[in-house]
Formats: structure tokens, C-alpha cells, sequence
DNA sequence: TATAAGCGAAACCAATCGGTTGCGCAAATG
DNA sequence: CATTTGCGCAACCGATTGGTTTCGCTTATA
């Protein structure tokens, strides 16, 4: 199944086993003790992490290892671009200046 | 109430809307005008993105404009900090390497 | 070969989501 | 002052989400 990067991302479990898995490769059961939930439930997580391709697995006898693909993380990175210059400090005073204007009386 | 940035930019009319409040503030009728669903159910994005304050509001008369919060974008952006230099192309190609090694047996 | 371990899939459930319609209120307009 | 406009809120609805338990398959181990 096709799955959308932001939406796999809103999730702070999902969140957090990206970011286990990019210091290393693990097996969902290595993954799920570092939760409080079932194997199944992160097992779940990790299916839907691989639809959108942010991790990928590579089986070994009957364990599967997982592991980080940053590349798809980069569709992020792309939309966020358009926003990055806005939140420089020198533009925030310009910004807080607009705040505190007036809108324009048609 | 509290919300989650990254969940609130899980949805891709939320991300349309941020989009277009980052070039010019709006009212919610002048939002919706965009969207093929009600105002109401604009309205109800908006609220959300107001509660995580990915948007603020400036009140004229029975007029609202919404505006961009670029701030609170940087959450997302620290988040994908530690990512960054992984996704990177020199590191690609080692990335490749390591993904076609055998795990090591134990 | 019998048993245990690692894993995914399915069925189920309460909670949340994203949409709708209908309403009420304050501000603008005739 | 009556009417229209802009807006948020509440109630409702089907779909999705994130969790659970149960099950079955394959691979390792005693």
C-alpha cells in the first residue's frame, strides 16, 4: 500500500523507532521492548513505516533486521523548504511587526 | 488544548492551507474558497492549526485573518536534524553498501 | 523430532478523524 | 431596525487509527 511520509511521521511511536533505527538495524523484537506496548502493536507501526519506504528490512533466517532510509525522509525536508527563510531570526522582528499592523480597512 | 505539530501537519489540506497563509494572511471564507469542502470543515483545520499555533490570528471586526507561525515549524525541523546527513549523497552510497551485507551470524 | 522462538496476519474494539448539516451570535449593510 | 454576512460551535456520521488477543507459519534449538 501507498502511505503518505507526514502521516507516518505524526506518530510519536513511529517517530521514536525511526529514530532507533537510525543509530542501527533491529528485529521488531528488539524494537517493541523498548515500548510499553505489544510486539503486534509495533509490528504494526513497522508495517506501516515500510509502506512509505522510511525504513526497509532484510531478512536472516527467521528474524527480520530493520533499518533507516533516509531518503524518503527528504519529501519532509522538500516541503519545509518553503518555510525555512521565514523563520530566520532577522525576518521574526519583521514578522512580529506585521502582527501588530492594522489589516487595512477596505 | 494541546497539540501535536507534526500531527497537525499529518493531514494534506492542513499542509495546503499552511501553504497558502505563508504567502498572505486570509480569512476563513477566503481559505475555503481554495478547498472543494465546506467552510465549516476548513474552519475546523484551522482550529487545529491554531491550537498548535502553526497559525495565529488577528481580529478585525467580524473579520478573522489567519496568518503563518513560522516558529513553530522548527519543531519539525530540529526533529529532522539528526536525519540530515544521513540522506546526504556521499552517504548514499555507503548507505547501499550496507544494506547488501549479510547480517553477521551469530 | 518435538518444542520454542520470531514474526506477520486477522479479528475485534474504543477512540479519534474529517466531513456534513444546522444553529446562534456579533458585525456590517440596506 | 430588518437583513445579510462572517464566523465558531455542537451534533451527528462513516472511516480510520492504534491498541489488543488469537492464530498460524517458518526457522532455530533441545
Amino acid at each position: 500500500m501507498r502511505r503518505d511520509v507526514f502521516q507516518a511521521i505524526a506518530d510519536p511511536t513511529r517517530r521514536a523507532i525511526i529514530g532507533l533505527l537510525a543509530l542501527q538495524a533491529m528485529t521488531p523484537n528488539a524494537i517493541a521492548e523498548n515500548f510499553d506496548s505489544t510486539r503486534q502493536a509495533i509490528s504494526k507501526h513497522i508495517k506501516i513505516l515500510n509502506e512509505c519506504q522510511l525504513i526497509k528490512q532484510k531478512q536472516n533466517g527467521r528474524e527480520i533486521y530493520y533499518h533507516f532510509n533516509p531518503k524518503q525522509m527528504k519529501e519532509v525536508d522538500l516541503w519545509m523548504e518553503q518555510f525555512r527563510k521565514l523563520w530566520e531570526t532577522r525576518f521574526e522582528q519583521l514578522d512580529n511587526l506585521l502582527e501588530n499592523l492594522e489589516p487595512k480597512k477596505s
